[in-house]
DNA sequence: TCCTGTCATACCCGACAGGTATCACCGAGG
DNA sequence: CCTCGGTGATACCTGTCGGGTATGACAGGA
C-alpha cells in the first residue's frame, strides 16, 4: 500500500490506543485481543516511518507525530462515517434516483425556540420543501454532529460554538441576561455587569460542560435546563444566558440584563462545500426571516 | 462491520468508478482486475443498503446517493491522506519527541511576491521560528493542497479561492488593473471599467483555469504568467489582475486601474482546528505585517 | 525475591481480497 | 436474423493477512 494511504481500520485502532494510552483497554474497547492490536500499530508506524507512541513500561505516551495523527485521524474518521451516513440518508428512499428530500437539523435542546419555530414554519411553507428532522442535542454537540454526518445543518451560538470548518450565515444577535432567584438582592437591580454576578459568594455561577468538560469553579455542575431552573429557584446558583432564555423562566426567577456580556449570535451552519439543494433552500429561508 | 463504517479501500474504489463511470477503466486506474472491483462495489451497496450506481448497458450512471458519496467520499479520502502526510511530516525528524518544526506554505506561483517576501523575512526573524517550505502551485490549487495535507498553510486570494472549510485571517486588500499592450488605444485611458475591457473585439480577455476548467470565451487559454505576458505584449489579449501584478510588467505592457473590479483580498488560510504552534506563530507574524 | 501488570513475539487458522475464466446481456451492423 | 464487440456479473480458486491463543520479556512494587 502507498505510504500515505491509511485504512480506516488502522486509524480506528490508533485513535483507540491514543485515547486510552493503554493497549489492553483499547483492544477491549475495539472488541479484539491485545496482540493483533499491538502488531497493527507497529505495522502502521513502520509504514508511516515515524514513531507514534513511546512505550513506557507503565502504559504508553504519544509522540509529537502521534498527537498529530490523533487529531487529524479523528477528523478523517468523522469525515468517513459522515460520507457513509449521508449517502445512506440520500438513498434511503424507495425511488431509485433523486436524493431523498430530508434534512437533519441539530439544535441545542433549549436554545432559540422561537427562532426555530419561525424557521420551521417558514420553510415548510416553501414549495418543494424537504422534510426537516429536528435533532435535539447537548450544549456543544452540534459541531460533532455535523462533522460525523449525523446532522446536515445546525443552529449554533457564537461564541459558545465554534464555526471553524463550517459554512454559516448569521441569523440573530441577542444580549445576555443573568437569571437570579427572585428574592436575591441583585434581582432588584435594573442592570448588572459580569463582575457583579461572577463575584457573589452566596450565589456561585452555574457551570455546564464545554466540549465535554466542566470549566473549573465553585458553582454546581449543570446537565440540563430543568436542573438549572430548579437550582436557581432554590437560591443556590445564578446563570448567564442569552436573552431568549426568558421564554422558560419560572415565577421564582428574575432576569436582569447584563451590560457587558458579549452578545450571542445565532448562526445556521452546515458542512463546507455542501451541494444539497434542500439545504440551500433552508438557508435561504433562514436568512430571510 | 458496522453499517456506517467505510474502509478507505472501499471509498477509493467507489470514487474511481464514480469518476470514470466505467468499471473496466476504473479497475485499470486502480491497478486491479474488473471482477473484484464489481464485487467490492456490490458489497458496498449492500452494506449501505442503497443503490449507488445505475448500471446501463452503456457504462454506468450515479444515483442521488452515489453523487453524495462521491462528494463526501472525496473529502474523507483527502482527510485520511492528510492525516498520514501530516503525521509523517511531524515525526520525520530524528529526535523522538517534539513535533518537527516545519511548515509547508502553498502560494500561487506569481501571486503577492512582495507580501510573501516580507512574511518570510519577518517570520524567520522570530525566535524559535519553524522552517518554512514554500510550495508554489497553480492558480486554484491551494485548497486541494491544504485539504489533502500536502500543505499546512496557504496564501489565498478571495474571490478566486474559496475559504470555505478553512480558518483564515485577512492580510491585504488591493484593487485590480487591466494589463494591456502599450500601444492599444485603451492604454491611454486613466481608468477603465470591466465593461471597457470585456467588450473589445480585437482584444479578447485572457482565460485561465478555475478549478481545473477554463471558463468559456473567445480569449486565449493561459497556463502560466510568462505565456500571458507574451500574449499581451503581442497585442493578442488583455488580462485583469490584482494590483501587485505590476511587479512583473514588461516595457510593452501598460497597466490601467479598473474602477469597478471587485477588490482582491489576500488571506492566510489553514485547516480548521489546527493545533500547530508553529502555524500559530506564522499567522501571528502575518497579521502583524 | 517474587508477583503483577505491561507490551511484544510466535504460531496457527479462517476469512476474504483479488486473479482467471466465463457468462449474460444489449446495441450495432451486415 | 444472426453475429460480433463491449459491457458488467458470476463462479471458482488461491494466497495473504487479520485475528486468536499461548507465551515471553521486562520493569516496578511489596
Amino acid at each position: 500500500m502507498a505510504v500515505d494511504t491509511l485504512e480506516t481500520r488502522e486509524l480506528r485502532y490508533f485513535v483507540a490506543v491514543a485515547e486510552e494510552l493503554h493497549f489492553g483497554r483499547a483492544a477491549e474497547r475495539l472488541g479484539m485481543a491485545q496482540p493483533p492490536l499491538s502488531r497493527a500499530i507497529q505495522q502502521l508506524e513502520r509504514r508511516l516511518g515515524v514513531s507514534l507512541l513511546k512505550r513506557n513500561r507503565r502504559g504508553v505516551l504519544l509522540t509529537g507525530a502521534g498527537e498529530v495523527l490523533l487529531h487529524e485521524g479523528r477528523a478523517a474518521l468523522d469525515a468517513t462515517t459522515a460520507a457513509a451516513r449521508r449517502a445512506r440518508r440520500a438513498g434511503g428512499a424507495d425511488d431509485p434516483d433523486g436524493p431523498r428530500n430530508r434534512l437533519v437539523l441539530a439544535v441545542k435542546a433549549a436554545g432559540s425556540h422561537e427562532l426555530l419555530r419561525k424557521l420551521l414554519d417558514a420553510y415548510a411553507a416553501e414549495p418543494g420543501a424537504a422534510e426537516i428532522e429536528v435533532l435535539p442535542c447537548g450544549l456543544c454537540e452540534q459541531e460533532g454532529l455535523l462533522r460525523d454526518g449525523r446532522a446536515d445543518v445546525a443552529l449554533m451560538h457564537a461564541p459558545f460554538n465554534s464555526l471553524a470548518g463550517f459554512d454559516s450565515e448569521e441569523l440573530m444577535t441577542e444580549g445576555q441576561i443573568a437569571i437570579l432567584p427572585a428574592g436575591h438582592p441583585l434581582a432588584a437591580r435594573k442592570t448588572l455587569s459580569l463582575a457583579d454576578v461572577g463575584d457573589v459568594p452566596d450565589l456561585p455561577l452555574a457551570r455546564w460542560p464545554r466540549h465535554g468538560v466542566y470549566p473549573p469553579g465553585p458553582g454546581p455542575e449543570i446537565r440540563d435546563q430543568t436542573q438549572l431552573a430548579q437550582l436557581i429557584a432554590l437560591g443556590r446558583t445564578v446563570a448567564v444566558l442569552p436573552d431568549s432564555a426568558r421564554s422558560w423562566l419560572w415565577a421564582e426567577h428574575t432576569a436582569v440584563p447584563l451590560t457587558d456580556a458579549p452578545p450571542v449570535v445565532t448562526h445556521i451552519a452546515w458542512p463546507a462545500h455542501s451541494r444539497s439543494l434542500a439545504l440551500a433552500g433552508l438557508v435561504r429561508t433562514a436568512t430571510r426571516l
